[in-house]
DNA sequence: CGGAGCGTTGATAGAAGTCAATTGACGTGG
DNA sequence: CCACGTCAATTGACTTCTATCAACGCTCCG
């Protein structure tokens, strides 16, 4: 299999043999999470970041009344805290979603690739800023789409983001989420998830069971959730 | 009066005196934008990012059943599409709320940034950084708060990044936007952004009144809005 | 066998949207 | 100085969406 960052990143531009080996090396070390475990805390300074090799994970903030909200959910080829490299001190945590392989790739590596590989340093600030591209539009989802709308459009994303790093089959893939947790990251209750998935179930615009969400209708949830993909930057563009 | 993006980076770390040079290099090429004018459209690609020198502007969203959502307000001191330089083409557009000086940063400037002066590219990748932790803190606030602590989150959130750019007085500072633009923001309608000004306005919170916030009771609109700063980073430390 | 956690459903309350109308501030032209 | 137009702010009435509370079933696992 594939190294799931080299995807991620040469589906946006062309790394030199070089380059290609650095980011080889970056998985050397390895670490399993369980799921539920914690793989960032909060508040934490690391001195390494982590890239997901395997596995469903998210970003979560607890608010001082208890209450969670999740801002990103992470698939292989993403770096879940490299923004830790300068920001320091994390404001959020990172728990597994699923059991996780993570490669955690030292702070002194890459500081050392933005002194000396210019290109290679700027594609992984590319892949901040495509983090930040997806907070964007969540932004506009919760803002501005009924609780079906986001729903779809979360499908269509992570749809789109998988096929990037081979992980759909043909009309289906790996969606290991509970309805709780969905509740605190489209902004819903439990219940409401509840409604809302039956809803996409009866228009028959997805099937989902053990684990697995099948896309019946693909035009037709797209149509629901207003999903453009440009914003995930799927184009091998000079960057 | 000093140059705002020194103001804002030296707040987050040191800089040496050549950096300093470059950055005041930046503001070379200055251009004006009226009210209301865009400043990037949506799908150009942009060979210069707009730095703010003063005025308000915002990142705006058009859905395809031609509502609007903005996603970002950008202060002085604010790269409103430095990450043009990576993403290449915008998804999104950037408005000017009100009359701003722009500066007029060409890529190839920046691109030279990225391959001779590592740190202060490390600088300008943490602009965007805390860009993307100010979606992510929004997004916790659209999805967990009422419309009432998202607005007073909102206020605490601008005056703070006000007072790096010391575009605050004692306890006000300029808010020129409209309840429609508000709405936008928050995802709310005018309707019920202005039943909820109304609100903070009869707790004693907040004045508002000729474009000029002032806000009355500093502790009581931090505890509705639930606001801490740290997600700002505030902090001048080595990155 | 019996929790514990998750999914499901129904009933009800509260938050926010929509529609419609009014008011106020401001600028223009007579 | 006033009439008029425009735009934003404000308010009320009604509707829709989502949260909350409560109950129940299922499945997995100790």
């Amino acid at each position: 299999m594939t190294n799931p960052l080299l995807l991620y990143l040469e589906e946006r531009d062309r790394l030199s043999p070089e380059e290609r080996e650095i980011i080889l090396a970056m998985s050397a070390r390895e670490r399993r999470f369980e799921a539920k475990a914690d793989i960032v805390k909060e508040g934490a300074v690391p001195s390494e970041s982590c890239l997901m090799l395997s596995g469903y994970s998210v970003r979560y903030h607890i608010l001082e009344d208890g209450r969670r909200q999740i801002s990103a959910i992470h698939l292989p080829g993403d770096f879940v805290d490299l923004h830790s490299l300068l920001l320091k001190q994390m404001d959020h945590g990172v728990a597994a979603l699923t059991d996780c392989r993570v490669a955690l790739v030292p702070h002194r590596l890459l500081r050392d690739i933005t002194e000396n590989q210019p290109h290679l340093a700027r594609m992984l600030w590319l892949s901040t800023l495509i983090d930040a591209a997806i907070h964007r539009r969540w932004l506009v989802t919760a803002g501005r789409l009924t609780a079906t709308g986001q729903l779809s459009h979360l499908l269509c994303e992570i749809w789109t983001r998988l096929e990037v790093v081979k992980l759909t089959d043909a009309d289906s893939f790996d969606f290991p989420i509970s309805q709780m947790e969905l509740g605190d990251t489209l902004g819903l209750s439990t219940v409401h998830v509840n409604r809302t998935i039956r809803e996409l179930r009866e228009r028959n615009l997805v099937q989902w069971q053990g684990g697995r969400m099948t896309i019946l209708d693909k035009e037709g949830l797209r149509r629901t959730a207003q999903f453009e993909p440009a914003y995930l930057n799927l184009q091998q563009r000079p960057r």
